[in-house]
RNA sequence: GGGCGAGUGGCGAAAUGGUAGACGCACCGCACUCAAAAUGCGGCGGGGAAACCCGUGAGAGUUCGAAUCUCUCCUCGCCCACCA
């Protein structure tokens, strides 16, 4: 055996055997319980970077973990490959988006293998690839046919100077084109959505059915889904049209005394008159012209006009101003809300502003309830006292008046209960090339029509040029544009828009299933076989749209029939970023690579000579403090870098590059090492431990190894602990190195379990140290330990004294100690006597084989 | 404004009602070495000679006993946000 540890020569060795021998080969045993280890498949951008090293660990442990423990485990790879950067590429460098795609998989695929996850690659799935995107393609027909996908008019981002659309990554903080500079405009086209609110009420029911999902990701999806309970109250004006509202409080329908619509309202026109027209077109103008970052901007101003226009108050007949604002948003609700000022902050200010009224005031505060002047803010709080100025409602409790309302609008015939969500449908339509081509006609005869299943996939055509510039490439390549209608035969044009990429990746986790099926999506009984995902491991940044988008793919391609369960991922583990040290110049705001500063203890900027700030912040490109995995994996190895990951912070916190804890990671492995090679090389071998007599030290040594089978399985199985399972395996080594006992069968024992328990998270230093130790079978396919319970028995336990809750010693007792004698030991402690000396015991507290506390008066 | 979470040594962190700081990093001392590195051994919250005292963001409470449970407040992070 070497006697130095060196993972360039072992890692390779490994990766390449286990490769060849289809080790990580999802096993089909189907007597054996399955189990579904999933990370969130990558965008092929060229480079691994290390928040994929720490997704990737994580699950990996967790997948060989499960396979030791007797489990068929699928553990699969993929790539969500459609995307913008490939199209970059094609328009800067003359790359096509397909080639350069391709070049980057190969290239990441084989610094994961370098990395020794256990990947079944028989199952690897590439979105951009025609076998995968067929079925993309399939599925959205499915939708089509469900009635689930349909088309509306939606703005899009506009380059005037290029004459192209833009997505929304193109266009910069200033609202300008990335390309052009441009100042981008809104347009409207004609784009393809899918009903997503038709599934707001299960996706937000169904959350209680994933108890194994973080709390966090739950309450912001139920937040993104954003359900409201109220009514919906129809108010007219004095012309005599309908204006209907959604509110919260309709309770506090009897304090509305103006009305507030939304600039794009489409009653806006029909309210104005000859002297307020000018003045709300303006307004409209000025609202349209404002970006996004105006609108989300802070400074929170309310501006509006008034319409010119008046509404009766249904519940009144009092005559309100009605007035447009931009406050008010088109998309939610009516795009048209009731103001009641004494009681919404919003409006209140609103009112302020505008010096519109704010009474009635209809419940608390009850200081002079007809001066407005009273009041300062908006009265929301809904807690206590009753109404009034409300007519039917008057002397009744808030919640009471919200049931009560309700009937009366019904029995009035001027409102109804109502429930609203913020969730709007989800647009899908990209006026991109590098995308899944949505597969209908358009044909002028008879409308939308689907391409027929033998005729999918729809695939992207290769001779296509990027400029940049103009119409998305596909809507500019005639020969594929031209098509004659299915159904009829007619002169059509196919749909050129292609699908949001996110359409990709919320369904991938299904054909992992079946990934090499040609004839079908996948079979059914495979995918209710290994569906649904029982642990699925990513980043918090896709907790809203890629998490809500593949459960609402679930339940609809389920409602097809083709599946039978609710809910695609079981467990969810979000795990934290990486962080590195950071270096910033305060006064010019730069970021300054750490390689340009010299003396790294006082950082100041090579350029300006600013004492620099130094903080952890999240690697990335613009910060220049990203670390190369390639860098560590050559330097220390995959094991080293996967050991350090793990073991310096929970999962789901942010971790803290640091390259001396890697440093001591490497040094753990070597003692793990040393301790193997010092055991080989003295060449006697006695079997591992059975039975027999021991010496306290065995007893000792043999107590140690079977703490850590406990801790460690504990730490995997109940809570992702990998930074407590890791220190566990670190007491192991270091009661082996303290023990003298290298001729014993429990140091034999010890340290193949603790080259066992080390395997899920080193599995190339595990798999040579097992083989050295005399196994021929991969350590991967060994059975996982289990602790003996005799074994975790120590002879004595330490008890610990307290007086009055404040410790004062401790003492040992055999651990078969019973309550009283317990009890009875503690007494006579010195410890104990000197204070029960001081005053009468009231109360002894036991609590077995741990403390013993005296109450002491 | 709403939601979620966090605050413990010089640092990353353990401990989820029972010995606060496991494990590791950094640091200090010793051994080995001509020397350094590597390695091994030992120390390492603060105060104190010691007995002891203090100590988990602040304050109160519950309890025999609180980092842990409850309440109030402070600070930080993340997500959502004129959502009616």
């Amino acid at each position: 055996m070497e006697e130095r540890y060196n993972p360039q020569a072992i890692e390779p060795k490994w990766q390449n055997t286990w490769l060849e021998t289809g080790a990580d080969r999802t096993s089909d045993e189907s007597d054996r319980p399955k189990f579904f280890a999933l990370s969130m498949f990558p965008y092929p951008s060229g480079n691994l970077h290390m928040g994929h090293v720490r997704n990737y660990s994580i699950t990996d442990v967790i997948a060989r973990f499960k396979r030791m423990n007797g489990f068929r485990v699928l553990h699969p790879m993929g790539w969500d490959a459609f995307g913008l950067p490939a199209e970059n590429a094609a328009i800067d460098r003359g790359i096509s988006p397909a080639v350069w795609t391709k070049q980057n998989i190969a290239q990441m695929r084989t610094q994961l293998q370098q990395l020794g996850l256990s990947y079944d690659w028989d199952r690897e799935v590439t979105t951009c690839s025609p076998d995968y995107y067929r079925w993309t393609q399939w599925l959205f027909l499915q939708f089509l046919d469900s009635g689930l996908a349909y088309q509306k008019e939606s703005a899009v981002n506009w380059d005037p100077i290029d004459q192209t659309v833009l997505a929304n990554e193109q266009v910069d903080a200033e609202g300008k084109s990335w390309r052009s500079g441009a100042v981008v405009e809104k347009r409207m086209l004609r784009q393809w959505f899918l009903k997503i609110t038709d599934y707001a009420e299960q996706l937000l029911q169904d959350l209680d059915k994933l108890p194994g999902w973080p709390d966090k990701v739950r309450a912001m999806q139920a937040n993104w889904i954003g359900k409201s309970t109220g009514a919906r109250v129809v108010f007219q004006t004095e012309a005599g049209a309908e204006i209907p509202v959604f509110t919260t409080r309709p309770d506090t329908l009897w304090g509305a005394t103006f009305m507030v619509l939304s600039p794009e309202h489409p009653l806006v026109p029909d309210l104005v008159t000859d002297t307020t027209k000018d003045k709300v077109e303006a307004y409209k103008t000025a609202a349209a012209a404002k970006s996004e970052i105006d609108r989300t901007d802070d400074s929170r101003e309310k501006t509006g006009v008034f319409s010119g226009s008046y509404a009766i108050n249904p519940v009144n007949d009092r005559k309100i101003p009605i007035w447009v604002a931009d406050y008010v948003l088109m998309g939610y609700g009516t795009g048209a809300i009731m103001a009641v000022p004494a009681h919404d902050q919003r409006d209140f200010d609103f009112a302020t502003a505008f010096g519109l009224d704010i009474i009635p005031v209809v419940f608390p505060p009850d200081a002079d309830p007809e001066t407005a002047e009273t009041l300062t803010e908006a009265y929301a709080d809904n807690a206590a006292g009753v109404l009034r100025n409300s007519g039917p409602l008057d002397g009744l409790t808030v919640p009471d008046a919200k049931q009560r309302v309700i009937e009366h609008l019904e029995e009035k015939q001027i409102g109804t209960a109502q429930v609203n969500y913020r969730l709007r449908d989800w647009l899908i339509s990209r006026q991109r090339y590098w995308g899944c081509p949505i597969p209908v006609i358009l044909c002028p005869d008879c409308g939308i029509v689907p391409v027929p299943d033998d005729q999918l996939p729809v695939e992207l055509p290769a001779d296509v040029e990027f400029t940049g510039r103009g119409a998305s490439p596909l809507a500019q390549l005639d020969s594929w544009v031209h098509v004659d209608c299915p159904s009829c035969g007619t002169a059509a044009r196919r749909e050129t828009d292609t699908m949001d990429t996110f359409i990709d990746s919320s369904w991938y986790f299904l054909r992992y299933s079946d990934a090499t099926n040609d004839g079908k999506v996948f079979e059914p009984n495979k995918v209710n076989d290994w569906l649904p995902v029982d642990q699925y491991v990513g980043g918090i940044e896709h907790a809203i749209l890629h998490l809500l988008y593949s459960r609402f793919f679930t339940k609809v391609v389920r409602d097809r029939g083709l599946l039978n369960f609710d809910e695609p991922f079981k467990r969810l583990l979000t795990q934290g970023m990486v962080q590195s040290l950071t270096y910033k110049d305060p006064k010019t705001n730069e970021y300054i690579p750490a390689d340009k500063i010299e003396v790294l203890e006082k950082p100041v900027s090579p350029s300006t000579g600013n004492k620099l700030e130094v903080f952890f912040e999240k690697m990335s490109k613009s910060k220049y403090n990203g670390v190369d995995p390639q860098s560590v994996l050559q330097h220390y190895g995959a094991d080293t870098a996967r050991m350090f990951i793990l073991f310096k912070a929970p999962p789901e916190k942010d971790l803290e590059w640091d390259d001396a804890d890697v440093e001591g990671q490497f040094r753990f492995l070597n003692r793990v090492w040393r301790l193997v090679e010092g055991f080989v090389s003295q060449g006697a071998r006695p079997e591992v431990y059975e039975s027999g007599d021991l010496s306290k030290a065995e007893k000792d040594l043999r107590r140690a190894t079977h703490i850590a089978i406990k801790e460690v399985t504990e730490d995997i199985e109940e809570g992702y602990q990998f930074n407590t399972a890791i220190a566990e395996l670190m007491k192991l080594n270091n009661a082996l190195n303290d023990a003298k006992l290298l001729d014993s069968p429990v140091y034999a024992e010890g340290l193949q379990t603790l080259v066992q328990l080390l395997a899920p998270f080193a599995p190339h230093i595990a798999e040579e140290l097992w083989a050295e130790l005399g196994h021929t079978e991969s350590v991967h396919t060994s059975t996982w330990p289990t602790a003996n319970a005799n074994a975790l028995v120590a002879d004595s336990v330490t008890i610990v004294i307290q007086v009055n809750g404040k410790r004062r010693g401790e003492f040992e007792a055999p651990s078969d100690v019973s309550r009283e004698q317990q009890e009875e030991l503690a007494k006579a402690t010195d410890a104990a006597q000197k204070y029960l000396a001081e005053g009468t015991l009231r109360k002894a507290i036991v609590v077995p084989k741990k403390l013993v506390n005296f109450v002491i008066k």
